[in-house]
DNA sequence: TGACCTGAC
């Protein structure tokens, strides 16, 4: 098993804390990590102590040395990337910086966060932190949550938020400052917005408005893409408080890593003194549950003396209250080992992890345009997840790595994850540029380009949706694609809405899609698979998931959603709640856009003649062998297994969407009749019998 | 016939 290895080499990074750096000398990622700083607390955040001892912890971080020199930089630049270690204090210092030294205070200083609960925090501990009453000067907005006021100078959000705030204001006018924080994640939201940032700067310098600063925050990474984006722009380097990690390597490469990590997990657990907690890093829902029994039935019969361990799994769709146990302390005596998928990378930290296991794999998806497919795949993390990784070793502490591969097999990985806007179906992101009213959106200057044949197929999914159409040779949206960007939603959800008062079922279909635009309400732990099958066969209707899903819906409602309940009925209360907040946004945009609101009630035929219409290219046909073929391309596709139609055999259905994991599979599945589909879309499907005809 | 990495508007 893993052994050897020894302690990484000496971290090659510059020394001056705010060093302009030439381009092109990157600092070498060696040696990681993080004293325990006020950011991403998913844990119950405990309220900041006194003011003056909020005061002499600002003064004794890191970056406050360099404070004079930062400011003097920053006030001079238009864009400037600024790479600072966990830890530095970065992100709640600087927009302070920028307000106390009078810089953008003609504008609010604007600063991104990939995550909603990140933004909250941020923006508590810097209100805090400036003595003021959170939504005064300090404030934040999130999808549901608005905490600013007139007097709100500094404000945090999520970059989704900004993003959909830019259709409104293309031009950003009430931000003086953007900082864009946690740049290295990529996501697909932070890449879009580089360009619509770089855009609004570049535009309001030749209108002579005020100008727009930049400041683009990131860990230790990318650092010549961010500057080569952003016209050469000067990289500030900060230190931040790190505790060294040693990490380990296998000796021999390994052809079962689940074994491995057993093995690894053991023999830690027998070495180690508790209570130092272990975090394994797996692919899925399945895999941990099955390592959570196995671990716990081989902890049963450890040998005398052996401390006594723990184990519990971790991954998003698991409920919320038996998340929150991971953030419990073990009780004496005890170890900790938490099983977890990428979710505790970055979304959720824990405290008092002293060892990590990592097996190099991960669970995600990739996407083929030119088949429309989503494939969900395990497959190697990249050299920066594994740096990631292992940095949840050292939160406190140092700490220890156990990589569950060789050193040469690390030398291969991936430099980068490639990022999102690489991987996904972008018609969504190219609807939301058109409504930027972005002159040519198949050339947008994205930092990482998207291949041509993805802009390509998102377009022509616009097309096909009655979104776009051509005009003197550029891309316009229509009426309908107007109405669509209003929404925050998938290209074929707003349609969907927009297609529903042909039906009469407005109000059915926002609760439908607003069901299926979270994360599933359905939770099915596959230790009680019987009493989860019993408990919702009440529900189920042999029209499909959609009705079904109607009918929990309405139940929930019925009972004015209580816990208990769903408790009772395998549903996840706190993504239901999320279902009733997204709906009553879909709802008042409805409402804004003039929508006629009506109920079809028991009428279930309108409702799946409805997603017929607009979901008619997502559909599949039984052969005479039982197999299914999509309508359009005859692709051989199967009834995903959580489907309530997984042993029924429908002749025609539509899906949302198509995931290759194992196979092809539909989920989210409605019967509909043939019939309604050829009237939906005839010139389309006159066109595919053409096509499948030569 | 047998299964769903993670965020966000």
């Amino acid at each position: 098993m893993p052994q050897g290895g020894g302690p990484l080499p000496p971290p090659k990074r510059p020394k001056l804390a705010s060093a302009t750096a030439p381009l092109g000398s990157a600092p070498r990622r060696a040696m990681l990590l993080a004293a325990p700083g006020p950011k991403r607390h998913t844990a119950p955040a405990s309220s900041a102590g006194s003011s003056s001892g909020l005061d002499s912890q600002r003064r004794s971080l890191p970056i406050f040395q360099a404070r004079g020199t930062l400011l003097g930089q920053l006030r001079s630049l238009d864009c400037a990337v600024l790479i600072g270690e966990t830890g530095s204090g970065k992100t709640t210092q600087i927009p302070q910086y920028l307000y106390e030294g009078g810089i953008g205070r003609q504008g609010i200083v604007a600063v991104t966060q990939p995550r909603r609960v990140a933004a909250i925090s941020l923006a508590t501990r810097v209100s805090d932190e400036k003595k003021t009453e959170l939504g005064k000067l300090v404030g934040y907005t999130v999808r549901f949550e608005d905490l600013t006021s007139e007097e709100t100078k500094i404000k945090f959000l999520t970059d989704g938020m900004l993003l959909r705030e830019a259709i409104g204001d293309p031009l950003m006018a009430k931000y003086s400052v953007v900082i864009l924080d946690e740049a290295h994640e990529r996501t697909i939201h932070t890449d879009v917005l580089f360009g619509v940032v770089k855009a609004a700067q570049k535009r309001r310098k030749e209108l002579g408005k005020s100008p727009l600063k930049i400041i683009i925050m990131s860990a230790t990474m990318d650092v010549d893409l961010f500057s080569q984006y952003f016209n050469g722009a000067p990289v500030l380097y900060l230190e931040g408080r790190q505790h060294p990690i040693q990490i380990f390597y296998a000796k021999q490469s390994q052809s079962d890593y689940l074994q491995a990590a057993l093995v690894t997990v053991f023999q830690i657990h027998q070495e180690a003194p508790p209570p130092q907690d272990i975090l394994v890093f797996l692919t899925g829902q399945e895999e941990i549950e099955a390592m959570t029994k196995t671990c716990r039935d081989i902890a049963k019969h450890l040998p005398d003396g052996c401390p006594q361990m723990v184990v519990m799994p971790l991954y998003a769709s698991l409920p919320y209250s038996q998340q929150l146990r991971v953030f419990q302390t073990a009780p004496k005596g005890y170890r900790k080992v938490v099983l977890s998928t990428n979710i505790a990378e970055t979304s959720i930290t824990i405290a008092g992890i002293k060892y990590v296991v990592d097996t190099g794999m991960v669970k995600a998806k990739k996407y083929s345009p030119e088949s429309g497919l989503e494939v969900l795949a395990v497959q190697r993390v990249s050299k920066a997840q594994a740096w990631q990784r292992a940095g949840r070793a050292g939160r406190e502490d140092s700490g220890l790595c156990y990589r569950l591969y060789t050193e040469d097999e690390f030398e291969k990985f991936d430099k980068m994850t490639i990022p999102e806007i690489q991987r996904c179906n972008l018609a969504g992101v190219m609807l939301h540029l058109l409504a930027l009213r972005i002159p040519n959106v198949l050339t947008f200057d994205f930092m990482s380009k998207p291949s041509p044949e993805a802009l390509q197929a998102a377009v022509e999914q616009l097309a096909l949706l009655g979104a776009v159409e051509r005009k003197d040779d550029q891309l316009i949206l229509t009426p309908l694609g107007r109405k669509m960007a209003a929404f925050p939603l998938e290209p074929k959800f707003s349609k969907t809405i927009l297609m529903a008062p042909k039906f009469h079922c407005t109000e059915e279909i926002l609760t439908i899609v607003s069901l299926l635009s979270v994360d599933s309400v359905l939770y099915n732990p596959p230790s009680r698979r019987d009493e989860v099958q019993a408990v919702r066969k009440k529900f189920i209707s042999s029209e499909g998931d959609h009705i079904t899903l109607l009918n929990i819906y309405r139940a929930f409602k019925n009972i004015s959603g209580n816990r208990e309940w769903c408790k009772e009925n395998f549903v996840n209360s706190r993504n239901m709640m999320l279902v009733s907040d997204v709906r009553a946004q879909l709802r008042d945009i409805c409402i804004k856009l003039s929508i006629p609101l009506e109920s079809s009630r028991s009428d279930t035929g309108n409702i799946r003649r409805c997603l017929a219409h607009s979901l008619f290219m997502n559909t599949a046909e039984l052969q005479a062998d039982g197999t299914y073929a999509t309508t359009d391309t005859h692709q051989l596709v199967a009834i995903h297994p959580s489907s309530v139609l997984f042993h029924c055999k429908p002749a025609c259905v539509t899906y949302n969407e198509l995931l290759h994991t194992n196979k092809c599979y539909m989920r989210d599945l409605c019967v509909v009749d043939a019939d309604w589909l050829y009237d939906a879309a005839p010139e389309y499907f006159r066109r595919k019998l053409r096509a499948a005809k030569n």
